[in-house]
RNA sequence: AGCACAGUGGCAGAGUGGUUAUGUGCCGGGCUGCAAACCCGGAGACGCUGGUUCGAUUCCAGUCUGUGCUUCCA
């Protein structure tokens, strides 16, 4: 079955098809770094990392490419304001960006190149449209001009006309001496207000506008025609209609094939909004007691077009689901003996996983299949009817399932500690001896302790209890 | 205002023109000394109003509500 995407671009599920078969270069549109990360951010970044894995997974060899926005207008204001150097504060949050990725467990990309990194690529993508006659100057900064790219508009469906009226209850354009309010700046002149952050470059002293970054990082990286473009819905217009409109008139090539956007992310049912007091950080979560792994379950759970209501309820139940994942995963490594081969549920299982994934990332029919495995596999070892190598292999589905999803960790060694060893022992020949009373004590001890004891017809299993939301 | 997307059981969240999503929670049962884990069964849903149809949660129209974009917010 083939792997279909919906792209943007033709608002349809497509064929997926890799410009060079068997290898895709993909990019995405990254943080910018002047505050940490909000779980709506992160949303983005766990979207594309389920389609990187997802596209590994299937044997496909994976090119990615995030940028990291380190400067812009907000920065600059921020270190305006802090008296933070534009080095220390995109520094600061762009480890801190890098930290909460690994938190979450994304796989990371293969570079992460920065604007200021790239400022003479930026001045030279810049110099060929001013070439190609598509751009003009005004006190300094260089714009595009819009209407000399008659794809405007391909990707977000907006008509110029439209943003043209849109614009018509403006300042007369002429009082800003740009020809038209809909171009925008590839190059930014300085202003006092910009302080130390400037580039001296032949286009004079200033800054990169926005939109060129990504246009030149993604090329120079990926090449003037690349696979997959991912980014939040917020950014197909304008920035992504940039994108095109400064890449197609550089290189007069199709810039990217498959645009990918996400939905976004509702907090208890409303959008994330400071005015709510909503926007959450990955590190208020962890700071309320909430397992990371959780955290990842409920931004992937959802469909990545859907938008996706984060509830401390989901991350409740999520916890409970990855326990379940966890007890599944420690009892097929205790499972011995002789019995059924699971050969069968394991091949249906886990084409069902695949083939969901593989139409459009379909995450929640994959987790179902997953799931159901789990069920029917916990009844036939309720049977005893299955074999260690049946075991073995179960397992080792999970660790694909886990590959693609990171939502199926393999189960951590439950080594305890000796003096709960001795309880447990202990509960063991009160439990002989009929004593319950005493069992049942232990067993409250080993609970205030953090371990749980479970009694199996093979004698008594001992986990650490999960850290949950009190 | 224009253009999009969405509204499913307590919560989260798929899907389908007629038959169990899945997870979590709840109720009952099995297993257990009792639990836990696990299994089985159950209740519980498709915003509202019309239309098409033998039959609609699924298609169409309208309506209400929510969300997003409309120049730099994932």
């Amino acid at each position: 079955m083939a792997i279909r995407f919906y792209n943007t671009l033709t608002r349809q599920k497509e064929v997926f098809e890799p410009l060079t078969p068997g290898e895709i270069r993909m990019y995405t549109c990254g943080p910018t770094v002047y505050n940490y990360a909000h779980i709506g951010n992160l949303r983005s970044y766990l979207f594309a990392d389920l389609l990187k894995r997802h596209l590994k997974y299937r044997g496909l060899r994976v090119f990615h490419v995030m940028n990291i926005t380190d400067v812009e207008d907000k920065i600059i204001r921020s270190c305006v304001e802090t008296g933070d150097t534009l080095d220390a504060l995109t520094e600061r949050y762009t480890q801190a960006f890098w930290e909460d990725l690994e938190t979450l467990g994304l796989e990371p990309a293969d570079e992460y190149p920065r604007a200021t990194h790239h400022i003479d690529d930026i001045v030279a993508l810049i110099k060929t449209l001013q070439e190609k006659g598509c751009t003009y100057t005004h006190e300094g900064s260089v714009y595009y001009r819009l209407r000399s790219f008659s794809d405007y508009g391909k990707l977000s469906h907006h008509r110029l006309e439209g943003l043209e009226s849109g614009a018509s209850g403006r300042v007369q354009k002429d009082e800003y001496g740009i020809e038209d309010a809909r171009d925008f700046a590839l190059w930014k002149a300085y202003d006092e207000a910009d302080g130390p952050i400037y580039w001296d470059t032949e286009l004079g002293r200033g800054r990169p506008g926005w939109h060129i970054e990504c246009s030149c990082m993604s090329m120079r990286y990926l090449g003037e025609s690349f696979d997959i473009h991912t980014g939040g819905v917020d950014l197909v217009f304008p920035h992504h209609e940039n994108e095109i409109a400064q890449s197609e008139a550089a290189t007069g090539q199709p810039f990217v094939r498959y645009w990918m956007h996400n939905a976004h992310l509702l907090v208890e049912g409303r959008k994330m909004a400071k005015s709510y007091g909503n926007t959450y950080t990955l590190r208020d979560l962890l700071e309320m007691g909430y397992d990371p792994i959780a955290i990842r379950y409920v931004l992937i759970a959802t469909h990545y077009r859907q938008p996706n209501n984060f509830t401390f309820d989901a991350v409740e139940a999520a916890a409970e689901s990855l326990a379940r994942i966890r007890d599944f995963r420690l009892r097929l490594q205790e499972t011995q003996g002789e019995g059924s081969d699971l050969s069968e549920a394991i091949a249906s299982h886990e084409k069902a996983f695949s083939e969901a994934l593989d139409d459009d990332l379909n995450i929640s029919a994959a987790l179902a299949a997953a799931f159901e495995f789990i069920r029917e596999t916990n009844r036939r070892l309720d049977a005893g009817e299955v074999s260690e190598e049946a075991a073995h292999n179960a397992n080792a589905l999970l660790d694909r399932f886990d590959q693609v999803t990171g939502l199926f960790p393999p189960a951590e060694e439950q080594s305890a500690p000796d003096e709960v060893l001795t309880l447990v022992h202990e509960r063991q020949e009160a439990r002989r001896a009929k004593d319950f009373a005493r069992a049942d004590a232990i067993r409250d001890q080993l609970l205030a302790m953090g371990w749980a004891v479970e009694d199996t017809p093979d004698g008594p299993r001992v986990k650490r209890l999960l850290e949950r939301h009190a």
